[in-house]
RNA sequence: GGGCGAUUAGCUCAGUUGGUUAGAGCGCCUCGCUUACACCGAGGAGGUCACAAGUUCGAGUCUUGUAUCGCCCA
């Protein structure tokens, strides 16, 4: 609408833990599994369960009016996008940024493959701290150690003190019996150990704890891996070999205690590492795996955003942002997945050579051997992610799209994935391309319940947004999702929200209904020029809060707004234009003056189409439908021009804002006063320099107030103030008097305007208080002292009128 | 342990750089089928802006602290 070449490439990436996940789940209900049916059948599987169930993130994308490229839609395993991922991975790893090695990687033993720290969440738990004795080898002494898994006592590889740990000193350099084990392991000092903690003397296992890990390291300690990939015991376990781990814990804690190693078991929280996947419990293991050398990355990743080349919106998220790069680790990016980019190396099985390559291998480069193999595992779903911005745009060839597309613009996301995908395309962009992928990050929140509760399938509170667009239409879920929240704050969806908004649709439809029935009898062309000189009060009104509108809200998307901006719109629509200008204009279109009409008609088409073009990008089929019935140029709204603001006209809307203060007014005493809806009421009304204008408004008064035209009188001053009748003083000091005949009740109608008095001379003492206040003149802004001033001008002059009358009704 | 966010009407939430008497939707009360719309219209009730100090002429908005809830990181 702005004219400019917007692209939205739509797609999804291949998810290879959970996909993987899936199609086994399905293989299990079959009574097979990818074992038993190998690797190439289940790549097969897996893609036909992809063509199956892939697309419902498109769908639901589609479904929602997104103004995407379709026919560019992207996969990550696509053809293109593989080869790109192929590319980077070769070069960083002739950039000796990527490598392998035997490195503690968090394991989740049901998905049977390495996770990222990324995909390992802890949460607290209740478990148990074991107390227990580690004797001294020659002599009847022990250290007391304490654990939460007991099971890694059969890995442990030294008993660490604190060296300045009076209780044990003496024992430092010791050697000490791995329990049941009988191994020897020594007695170690590091200042690591906080001797507050449990009885001050820490196990190490250096293969199933990545804090161990570090110390062994120190000290050169031995690994030693007491666990296999199912998380079953291996033969470094000795008899406890082929054990379960958790049935491992219980029966060596068993033969623990009938040997008199055991203190005592206390209950104890504390936080539990688990799959974001499965949700089983991950085991750091060592293990063989390939990782990407990160900090290099990192700081190019930090100083794009610190040097302002990317913002980061809300702002807040810069420091989330930095604060994770800054601790960032080495990034684990095989996976032992079938599902997923296969790692693009090969070993030789004659030499032992290593080939990393582009292109698939047949000979080994080395020995010319052809036994070749390839390495069994994927990447990391992430990896092929990060590279999205300039792999869907042709990546690593030099296309056309990538020079006129790349580098993107903005990049929208929730901010849930800020570290595993955004902080990874700002870092490969920065890595492939040398240029940041996009200079604005805008982070919004989640969607959850109308209780602020997550989405959770198993707690059955899951919106499906299908299912809301069915009943409520697009519209109304588009306009509750862009209006519902603002920048990175979750959002509850409520029902009665979206329903309300539906209502906010369909009050779009029958507006423009309205305004195309008035179009019949006398229609006008698209592209009309409106005789300005011709506009009556409410037209300029009306025109000037459009020109506001537009200026507000282009104001607030150009800041991304969005949701404010939404919600001017809707305020706009309803409150000003279909509750006040179409009434109006109704009048108008039937008070019989072909030139008024004709004008009216301009102002509604003029108003309507520009309003339906602000809200389109809200509410798109809805407004665009509309925008068919009017008078157009163009095919469509979508390609329409975004409006330009005008003028704004502050007379017309301060005059207009008076006439519905005075109908306001008249309507609530009607009501206060039970007079009945079709009943038309006299009134006079003193305006003072007012009178003028609201002379020339005589029909709207009439008809909005519901007042006899006969029975209107509007004067500068009235020079009989009829008794009997209902006083109420508005803004500007104007007095309005509705004789209504046997319903006035002197006293409470005294009452009531000693109320109203009270009322305005709190206002007035207020206004005094803070005019008096040399402070507050000298260091306020002009502005908003003269406000104050003509405020207080404006509550004595009504005070007064308010006196005077109950002055004469004395 | 560190960091972030939230706390505003019965419910769900807005409130831009501090500036009149703090807003919306839903719900509630009273009226009303006035030929765009009952998915509506008119009118109304309803808030100590979590709490406490501070800065300021002026604080829902800025500072500090506290409480509760939630999230992220370790």
């Amino acid at each position: 609408m702005k004219g400019e070449a917007a692209l939205w490439i739509p797609g999804t990436d291949h998810a290879g833990i959970a996909t993987q996940l899936q199609v086994e789940k399905m293989l299990r209900r079959e009574g097979t599994s990818r074992e038993e049916i190998g690797r190439e059948e289940f790549l097969r599987r897996t893609w036909e369960w992809k063509e199956k169930y892939g697309g419902h993130i498109v769908r639901q994308l589609r479904r929602l009016g997104a103004s995407c490229d379709w026919d560019r839609e992207r996969f990550t395993m696509d053809e293109g996008l593989s080869r790109a991922v192929r590319e980077a991975f070769v070069t960083m790893y002739e950039k000796g940024l990527i490598y392998r090695g035997e490195y503690l990687i968090n394991w989740s033993p049901g998905l049977q493959t390495a996770v990222s720290d990324l995909e390992v969440e802890y949460t607290e738990e209740d478990g148990k701290l074991y107390f227990f004795k580690y004797p001294i080898a020659g002599t009847d002494d022990y250290l007391p150690v304490a654990t939460t898994r007991p099971e890694t006592i059969l890995g442990d590889t030294a008993v660490c003190v604190h060296p300045d740990d009076e209780r044990y000193r003496h024992l430092i350099g010791k050697t000490c019996l791995v329990p049941m084990l009988k191994r020897t392991i020594p007695v170690i000092q590091d200042t690591y150990v906080d001797m507050e903690f449990g009885t001050g003397a820490l196990k190490i296992t250096p293969a199933h704890d990545p804090n161990d890990f570090e110390i062994g390291k120190r000290h050169g300690l031995q690994i030693i891996n007491v666990m296999n990939k199912d998380a079953t015991m291996n033969e470094n376990a000795g008899q406890y070999a082929g054990l379960d781990r958790f049935e491992c814990r219980k029966k060596l804690w068993a033969d623990m205690e009938a040997a008199g190693l055991t203190i005592r078991v206390e209950n104890y929280r504390h936080q539990v590492p688990r799959s974001q996947r499965g949700g089983e419990i991950v085991e750091p293991l060592v293990s063989t795996q390939w990782f990407v050398k990160m900090r290099g990355l990192a700081d190019a990743g930090l100083d794009a955003v610190n040097s302002g080349q990317i913002r980061i919106i809300p702002e807040r998220f810069a420091k989330v942002y930095n604060h994770w790069l800054e601790n960032i680790r080495d990034w684990c990016i095989s996976r032992q997945l079938w599902w997923g980019h296969r790692i693009p190396v090969w070993y030789c099985r004659d030499c032992g050579e290593t080939i990393v390559a582009r292109e698939d291998p047949t000979a080994c480069p080395k020995c010319a051997g052809a036994n070749l193999a390839q390495d069994p595992d994927v990447l990391d779903t992430w990896f092929s992610s990060g590279l999205w911005p300039f792999s869907t745009l042709g990546w690593p060839d030099d296309t056309p799209d990538l020079r006129r597309f790349y580098p993107t613009d903005v990049m929208e996301t929730g901010y849930d994935i800020l570290f595993f995908w955004v902080a990874r395309m700002i870092m490969q962009g920065l890595q492939f391309t040398e240029k940041p992928p996009f200079h604005t990050v805008y982070l919004h929140g989640l969607v959850r319940d109308e209780h602020g509760r997550k989405m959770s399938k198993t707690y059955g509170n899951v919106v499906d947004p299908l299912e809301v667009m069915d009943k409520y239409g697009t519209d109304a879920l588009r306009f509750t999702l862009l209006t519902g929240s603002t920048p990175g704050n979750d959002m509850n969806l409520s029902l009665e929200k979206v329903a309300a908004n539906r209502n906010f649709s369909n009050k779009i439809w029958n507006a423009t209904r309205f305004v195309v029935h008035s179009l019949q009898d006398d229609g006008i062309e698209a592209g009309n020029t409106m005789n300005l000189a011709a506009l009556s009060l409410a037209d300029n009104w009306i025109m000037s809060r459009l020109n506001r509108a537009i200026a507000d809200a282009t104001r607030l998307i150009d800041d991304y707004n969005f949701g404010e901006a939404g919600r001017k719109l809707y305020e706009f629509f309803w409150s000003e234009f279909a509750d006040w200008y179409i009434e109006i204009a109704k009048i108008r279109l039937k008070g019989g003056d072909r030139r008024v009409a004709a004008t009216t008609r301009q102002v509604l088409t003029h108003v309507l189409e520009r309003a339906l073009r602000l809200l389109h990008p809200y509410i798109p089929f809805v407004t665009e439908a509309a925008w068919q019935h009017l008078p157009h140029t163009g095919d469509t709204l979508m390609l329409a021009q975004w409006p330009q603001p005008g003028m704004t006209d502050d007379r017309a809307e301060a005059d207009m804002t008076m006439l519905i203060n005075i109908i306001r007014a008249i309507r609530n005493a009607r009501s206060e006063y039970n007079v009945p809806p079709g009943k038309r009421i006299s009134a006079r009304i003193a305006a003072g320099a007012k009178t003028k204008v609201i002379n020339r408004q005589k029909d709207m008064l009439v008809e909005l107030a519901r007042l006899d035209a006969g029975a209107l009188n509007v004067a500068e001053t009235l020079s009989h103030k009829p008794d009997n009748a209902l006083t109420i003083v508005i803004e500007g000091g104007i007095e309005i008097y509705l004789p209504l005949a046997g319903l006035v009740d002197i006293a409470a109608e005294r009452e009531r305007l000693q109320t109203e008095l009270a009322h305005i001379r709190q206002g007035i003492a207020r206004t005094e208080k803070m005019l008096a206040n040399e402070n507050f003149v000298n260091k306020a802004p002009a502005a908003v002292v003269d406000r104050e001033r003509i405020k207080l001008a404006d509550l004595r002059a009504q005070a007064e009128k308010l006196e005077d009358r109950l002055a004469t009704m004395a």
